[in-house]
DNA sequence: TATTGTTATACTCTATAACTATA
DNA sequence: TATAGTTATAGAGTATAACAATA
């Protein structure tokens, strides 16, 4: 019996239970705007990116070219984002945020930030920063193992 | 300008980075089984806290009553649960694992130590043990500060 | 009257496949 | 022939509300 083990299994758990803890402390709040995760995460990268097409908003997004659709139809009515022609190739859709959309996400990203400050209140500098290199190294081999695994 | 701040910024965007990426992580190799999070997280609950009604069920997951009855329909259909009448309260419904059910869950949680290992190999048994103190710290907060969120 | 689990209905996220318009 | 975005269809998770059987 390893007792290391353990230790490394325990660390494992709490960030599973971190992990799921964490997405819903700050995407409840969006319901009541009728926000989704999905939806944000649309909203946000065209924040990030700048305006795109849906072809591109697929890659990013890392989702099929239908479910983009389904996205822009849902936060084009909420006035998040806006349908345009592109200038020269007319099959493309190029999709741009709103001023309703900008406020949007600089609400929802203070909000998280909030969530942050609380989640780390009980943390002192020194530990935030051990903390951090670890999770950095951690994000590294979660990264670079994963594709691994398929193969 | 506190730069203080921008670590535990950068902390917390590693926490929601490695949240978004451990789930799929574990859960992609199930699909295979037809089995998916939802269900997973059922047939867990059962062997970690053993057979129980589906109200429990639906108090110890944290979901519907209706959602309960899904679920416990794809997984009872997957043979890995079993329905039972309750000996007493004929309303009731026992939900207990199966044989199968206690080899999917062994399985699963035999995959998800290997992610583990492999996630937590870039770190020395000292920085997993800090690494798990801070996390526990992140944990307690996320706990406690979310409930008063909400009032 | 309250509780257990169900059916009915609906919304969201996601996927594949077939199709239209355009390149 | 290939690409962009759509409609059609489907499965999964989740929710509320109405209902039947039982307590």
């Amino acid at each position: 019996m390893k007792p290391l083990h353990n230790h490394r299994a325990e660390a494992m758990q709490r960030l599973f239970a971190i992990g799921a803890a964490l997405g819903p402390a700050v995407t409840d709040s969006l319901a009541t705007q009728r926000l989704t995760p999905a939806r944000i995460g649309l909203v946000q990268r065209l924040h990030t990116d700048g305006a795109m097409s849906q072809r591109q908003l697929a890659d990013a997004l890392g989702c099929t070219p239908r479910n983009v659709t389904g996205l822009v139809d849902a936060t084009e009515a909420l006035g998040l984002v806006r349908r345009d022609p592109h200038p020269t190739d007319r099959r493309t859709t190029l999709v741009s945020l709103t001023d309703a959309g900008t406020d949007a996400v600089t609400a929802w990203q203070a909000h998280a930030r909030r969530v942050a400050d609380q989640v780390l209140a009980g943390l002192d500098d020194r530990q935030v920063h051990d903390l951090s290199s670890a999770l950095a190294s951690v994000l590294n081999r979660l990264r670079a193992g994963y594709e691994d695994d398929q193969s």
